[in-house]
DNA sequence: ATTAGCACTCAATGTTAACGAGTGCTAACA
DNA sequence: TGTTAGCACTCGTTAACATTGAGTGCTAAT
């Protein structure tokens, strides 16, 4: 259907507009790129490329621009033909930027979102990893004065979690330890999901000396978890999208950027966005909201073990540098998911 | 030097041009504002006004503009005469917004930075809780696992900030007690600072037998505290700026936004933006940094006891709405202080 | 099948004129 | 002496119109 040279004059487009942003006419091909034709041969697979829904034009006397369904054949043929390179030396690099801030699992992230964006100059997102099914491995209360009490709870990710609370009566590191003890026997191993329904059970029939204790701190064992499961979504590089000519108009340089504060769709769209494979590509109209129907979302993710628990993407208009962008995400899946490791240290 | 009438005309025009962003001329100001003078005077008395300073003219055959002089006169006189109303209803609304989600203290900044831009539509900064002198309250190690270890560290800020660190070598819980035991011992109620050169004094020849297992976590106390200190300051509703038309122009906008987002900038200017007062404007050419020279910046603080630990603002253009912001930003200041009271409940 | 040539299209750019909000000055007035 | 009506003047804004030039599509020759 397409025979070589359409791809050849269709991928000189391509490149072309990926850099200028400009509509290509059929004499700039002939003299940027020696495909040993004459403009008028060029015009006239152009006119094919265009009936064939390859390419768009502005209006009549400008050139041709590529749509949507160039991108997706342009992004397919390079996801196949596996031409992308691993740079083992720009990993060790990228790896160090990220792991001097990440003292934190959420940091670490965050930090990655800021280095994805400066690397690539596009707009990075991050998202925070899901633990929905992690188990706790620990809980415990440590008193801090007579009154108050710091409630520790730690997942088998190392992600902890704590609280400070007030009681009604004064209690002593005694009693803390048996209740402590308590609810790590009883607690312990279970997913969020287990434990809020073992909360419902009224386990805590057996401890009825503690109860009055216990009935006040169920409420922030359960708010506590419910906080480690919360998403996270990080944005950096926002006003990247200023360095582009098709948002040099006000209205969609605003639209973009409310959008990518709406941190809430922007966790949706994330983890909406799965196929399966290791990278994944929305390119323009395939995106479902209109802000960003000019746009392409490339995200990857990363894993803890074998679980994949958040992911990292970039965003940009739907001429972006994909093989650029693919590498650089494929040394953060990597090196993010060597770094979870070793913080982690299972 | 300036007689009633021509106080008359300029607050006319500043709070002309506050709604409009236009250029008033003399006309529009007879017509709109009574002032019992033909447009003839009234363009005398501006006359005289752009001469003292308090006025600009665009061009020639513009209207005039209120100078950032001007602005100050208008903003002194408000402070001064305390017309400022506390609504209380308001005040417990906001109150309400702001505890909703707070469960902590970075969160419930964060909050009320979102809660600040939403009810003024400004652009609202916040700064989170410096705690340089506060006092460590209580220090735990807890065992996770055979080789990991959870520290966690409370400050009378009732601040809690930990971290999982490994051993190279097995340790039991009674070990770990009586490690706890010691560092409570030797460091409960020293502030950051303190504990710093504690730590270089070799306080822990006494502990011989556990040296390898102390040498392992003194960096980990070091740079776990030093998280604590650390300064963040969160921005939102960054692009309420566009529905500014002074920033309808793109290299504009485009320069706000970038210097928003960095954030190590803006933590300098709201902590160097100190008068003492309760409520501090900067007003457009009384800021230092050229992107921020058309903007005015109004902070207040919020505490924690009788100890200034934070600052919260809104900036935006010049020609802000200034006894709403100021209003807002005093129910703000009083709800946060009270709402940390509460939280850490001492 | 390719290409040179040419008429045609249309956004972008430049030029000019008309418009009008606003100023500043002058002279008359109370 | 302060106030005001009147008027010439300024200057950014807008609209209308012509010009330019990159690019297309078609045709006829190679």
């Amino acid at each position: 259907m397409l025979d070589d040279r359409k791809i050849k004059v269709l991928y000189a487009i391509i490149n072309s507009y990926i850099v200028s942003a400009e509509p290509i006419g059929s004499r700039t091909i002939t003299k940027k790129y020696d495909l040993g034709v004459s403009s008028a041969t060029i015009r006239n697979e152009m006119s094919d490329l265009e009936e064939l829904g390859y390419l768009n034009k502005p209006h009549t006397s400008a050139g041709r621009v590529p749509s949507d369904k160039a991108y997706r054949l342009y992004v397919n043929q390079l996801l196949n033909t596996g031409k992308l390179k691993m740079d083992i030396k720009k990993k060790e690099e990228i790896k160090k930027a990220l792991i001097s801030e990440a003292s934190e699992i959420d940091e670490l992230i965050q930090n990655s979102a800021k280095v994805l964006s400066a690397i690539t100059s596009y707009t990075a997102l991050a998202l925070s990893p899901q633990l929905k099914k992690s188990k706790l491995k620990h809980i415990q209360l440590l008193p801090i004065d007579d009154l108050k009490v710091l409630l520790v709870l730690v997942n088998d990710s190392g992600i902890v979690k704590n609280t400070i609370f007030r009681l009604d009566k004064k209690i002593d590191e005694d009693q803390l330890i048996v209740i402590s003890n308590f609810l790590n026997h009883k607690l312990k191993g279970l997913t969020i999901e287990d434990i809020g329904r073992e909360m419902d059970n009224d386990i805590f029939k057996e401890m009825y000396e503690y109860k009055k204790i216990i009935d006040n701190i169920i409420p922030i064992i359960n708010k506590t978890f419910n906080d480690i499961d919360s998403v996270e979504v990080y944005a950096d590089g926002v006003n990247k999208i200023f360095d582009f000519p098709e948002y040099k108009d006000l209205d969609k340089a605003k639209s973009f950027i409310s959008f990518i504060e709406d941190k809430e769709l922007l966790a949706n769209i994330l983890l909406s966005n799965t196929n399966g494979n290791e990278i994944e590509i929305t390119i323009g109209n395939e995106n479902i909201y209109d802000p960003i129907k000019e746009c392409s979302l490339i995200t990857t993710t990363y894993k803890l073990g074998d679980v994949t628990i958040g992911k990292i993407g970039v965003i940009g208009p739907t001429r972006m540098d994909y093989p650029m962008v693919i590498n650089a995400l494929k040394l953060f899946s990597a090196n993010l998911t060597e770094i979870l490791e070793m913080l982690v240290g299972r």
